[in-house]
DNA sequence: CAGTGAGCGAGCTTCCGCTTGACTT
């Protein structure tokens, strides 16, 4: 007999929470969710009042008997899940399937895991809330029809296997929107005017001061007509402003904040940062990293508040409460923080380290006085104009949180000249030492990376804390999307110069449009996009989610019927649903390019099977038309004539090498040159297929052939088939295309052909009992 | 692993939100 049972989601928590209960209690944790929606026939009777249809999960099973058998030998069972919607739910489906009857059952809440607030919960047990768990029912009943009779439209209508929903659809919108933005963006250039003025000191020093001109200049006519303007004029200091400003901290980090600073200051991709968080969560440095709250518990701001105050002094702490105001945020946790401030550095690998010493600082920061600064303003008349030239500088009085922590911005800020200004005073003549006026364009908004379109998830409420990255890699795993860098090119700009009397015009180059894992869409993304706009244009506007949520609240109040609201909604989305099945035609995004000038065949674009591709004359005709695929990032929307009629070019014969031909093409898996029947895939940064020569095909087949040497750990000369390789994920034997692992107590140098065919006997014999296992499931 | 692009039809795909491992070449 047990006499009490505490039921937790997540299996670190439940360790620590022991240790503060006593030998009373056994904590055991369930692991999220137990039941879910059967797949079958949408797991909801839709003619049963939204009747849903609830099955163990499969990789649940175990747990829950585990937790049965110990229910009931147990005298009360405490449902500790989490205090939100979900949380809630998953309490309400334990209840059920653990079949505990209400008097021997307690709900209680904490979000944080410190001893007050878990004895504090125990003393304040409550009864399950079924209202809450209405409105869990609701939204995962909503998401399901949404999912469910979405995606299947998409199998018919433009491929299969592809997916809709109320997240992922929104995700891919904001993608494609602005895409599309920078598509048909106009950069303009006007001018930016800087100045280097000088003067002498009463010691008859010669002083330097950088201006800069704060109105931009349209052209280099009026550009060149203010600089001549300069030569005869004079400059006179007229202004000096010196105003206090402070900065103050950043709130604590949130999944998503944290998700952007690791993206920004450490470059991590949004799932890398949430594995690693992961791994200091379990090893107890930090508490958990999935939160949308910024709220610290009182023993953390204490605890900040000690550290410090030790490291830095008193005038250096205070304590701060932040507010969270991201939409439909719940709250169920604390933000994410270290467990121990007083742990300045961890033991872990690399990123582990990095990553928690950003969450270290980010926390003292939140819990630091704010920097205290002054800003000073020189205001420089010119004589014959009425243009100003201004300098600006900030001294910093007292740096406060800035000693350890300063947010980054996605986008960099001007390059205007920060820092200390020279003494001066009003009434001061200035020399010019130079005038440089620089050509400067305006940019298109920024693409997203992966970080900054969580960051606008959020903003719409869209999405949770435990799916931001999930959602990610769907969208990519799904081909709507992909991450990639992009080279840029080169832009010629103007620079006019004034110096010493004399005007000079020069071009420059710069590199423009340099891009760093941006998301991009893929053409099937943006068929699929507009054509969930054409028909489902409620679902797919941004306020959607925010508007069900609403209606989620009001249940969760009990002001509202759950299958009332799920009834109001379905109805008329099942009947676009219908119409969209019956009235559109398949859609390929099909375009007309034109006529090829040497044959006089139709151009055209489309997407199909094995995806998009242009098409060199009619299927109608005699004559077979010829295809080509389109490269990576190449857009069906924006493709012209000319670049089509360029794919006909491949694949082409670059040379010969060895007495073999060398072909360049395109393939399923991108660009290659093939030799000998071997396939050497092009550099996608440097290489392009269309261009590439023989030098350059000969150096990417010596390359791949100096890499396979190099993964050679060992070949045994009595069987060429045979060898042990150094993979991605370490040492493996390949045997006739064949894989197969080395058990750790091996050492892959010095194993012998024996062992290595022992090795792939008992590798083989396990593939066999895992297919046989499969089939029996 | 890299030549495809017609059409038929069986059987499959798919959602969001909670949680961790197992596993990859």
């Amino acid at each position: 007999m047990i006499e009490n049972l505490v039921i937790v989601e997540s299996p670190a928590k439940a360790k620590t929470i022991e240790s503060f209960l006593g030998k009373d209690f056994i904590v055991k944790s369930c692991f999220g969710h137990v039941r879910d929606l059967s797949k079958k026939n949408f797991g909801i009777e839709i003619d049963n009042n939204y009747s849903p249809q609830y099955i163990v999960s499969e990789d649940k099973k175990k747990i829950v008997a585990e937790l049965k058998k110990l229910a009931k030998d147990s005298g009360v069972v405490w449902l500790a899940t989490d205090e939100d919607r979900e949380g809630e739910a998953i309490a309400w489906h334990l209840s059920e399937i653990l079949k505990l009857s209400p008097e021997n059952t307690k709900r209680i809440v904490f979000h944080e895991i410190t001893k007050d607030a878990i004895r504090n919960a125990v003393d304040n047990p409550r009864k399950l809330n079924k209202d809450l768990v209405n409105a869990q029912q609701a939204r995962r009943i909503l998401d399901r029809l949404v999912g469910f009779e979405l995606s299947p439209v998409l199998w018919k209508k433009i491929q299969p296997k592809l997916s809709a929903g109320r997240v992922q659809s929104v995700a891919v919108r904001l993608l494609v929107e602005r895409e599309r933005e920078v598509m048909h963006f106009n950069p303009e250039s006007k001018f930016k005017v800087y100045g280097t003025f000088s003067f002498s000191d009463e010691q008859g020093e010669k002083v330097e001061l950088k201006a800069e001109v704060t109105n931009h200049f349209p052209d280099s006519d009026e550009t060149r007509k203010f600089l001549n303007n300069c030569k005869d004029a004079d400059f006179e200091v007229v202004d000096i402003i010196t105003k206090p400003s402070r900065k103050s901290p950043a709130p604590p980090f949130t999944t998503s904040t944290l998700q952007q600073e690791a993206s920004r200051k450490l470059g991590f991709s949004v799932s890398q940062t949430m594995t690693v968080a992961q791994k200091l969560y379990e090893a107890g440095f930090i508490t958990y990293m999935r939160t949308d709250s910024v709220n610290l518990s009182s023993l953390a701001l204490v605890s900040a508040r000690n550290t410090i105050t030790q490291e830095f002094g008193e005038k250096y702490a205070k304590t701060r409460k932040y507010k969270t105001k991201a939409k439909g945020a719940q709250e169920a946790h604390e933000a994410v923080r270290p467990t121990y401030f007083q742990n300045e550095t961890i033991k872990g690998n690399r990123s582990e380290q990095r990553l928690y010493n950003l969450i270290w600082k980010r926390t003292i920061a939140s819990q630091m006085s704010e920097a205290q600064l002054e800003k000073t303003t020189i205001t420089i008349n010119i004589s014959n104009s009425d243009k100003r030239f201004v300098a600006s500088g900030e001294v910093i009085k007292f740096d406060g949180f800035l000693k350890v922590y300063m947010e980054s911005k996605d986008e960099e800020l001007d390059d205007s000249t920060k820092g200390m200004l020279p003494l001066i005073s009003t009434g001061q003549f200035l020399n010019y030492e130079s005038i440089n006026a620089y050509e400067r364009f305006s940019t298109s908004p920024p693409r997203y990376t992966e970080a900054s379109l969580v960051k606008k998830l959020e903003e719409l409420g869209i999405g949770r804390p435990s799916t931001y990255a999930p959602t990610i890699s769907t969208i990519q795993q799904r081909g709507y999307v992909f991450k990639e860098d992009r080279p840029g090119f080169n832009r010629n700009f103007t620079v006019i110069s004034l110096s010493e009397g004399k005007l000079e015009e020069k071009t420059k180059t710069e590199k423009a449009g340099t891009e760093k894992k941006k998301l991009f869409p893929k053409n099937i993304g943006i068929i699929v996009n507009d054509f969930l706009i054409e028909h489902f244009k409620d679902i797919l506007n941004y306020n959607f989610t925010a508007s069900v949520e609403k209606e989620f609240d009001e249940i969760a109040a009990g002001k509202l019927d759950w299958t009332e609201m799920i009834d109001a909604f379905y109805k008329p989305f099942h009947a676009k649903v219908e119409k969209s099945l019956a009235t559109s035609i398949k859609k390929t995004g099909e375009r007309q390019l034109g006529k090829d000038p040497e044959t006089g065949e139709p151009v055209m674009v489309r997407i199909g099977k094995y995806g998009p591709f242009v098409q060199l004359g009619d299927s109608s005709k005699d004559e077979k038309p010829r295809f080509a695929s389109l490269l990576k990032g190449q857009l069906i929307e924006t493709i012209t004539l000319e670049e089509a009629l360029e794919l006909f070019k491949l694949p082409r014969t670059v040379g010969d090498f060895e007495g073999k031909d060398l072909i360049v093409g395109v393939g399923r898996f991108g660009p290659y040159v093939r030799h000998n029947n071997k396939f050497f895939s092009l550099k996608k940064e440097t290489d392009d297929p269309l261009t590439i020569n023989k030098s350059r095909a000969i150096e990417l087949i010596e390359e791949k052939r100096e890499i396979e040497k190099k993964r050679i750990i060992k070949s045994f000369p009595n069987d060429p088939d045979l060898k042990v390789l150094i993979g991605r994920y370490g040492p493996y034997i390949s045997y006739k295309k064949k894989n197969f692992r080395i058990p750790r107590k091996n050492e892959p140098e010095s194993l012998t052909f024996e062992d290595c065919l022992r090795i792939i006997e008992e590798g083989q014999k396990k593939e066999r009992q895992k297919a046989k296992g499969k089939r029996q499931k």
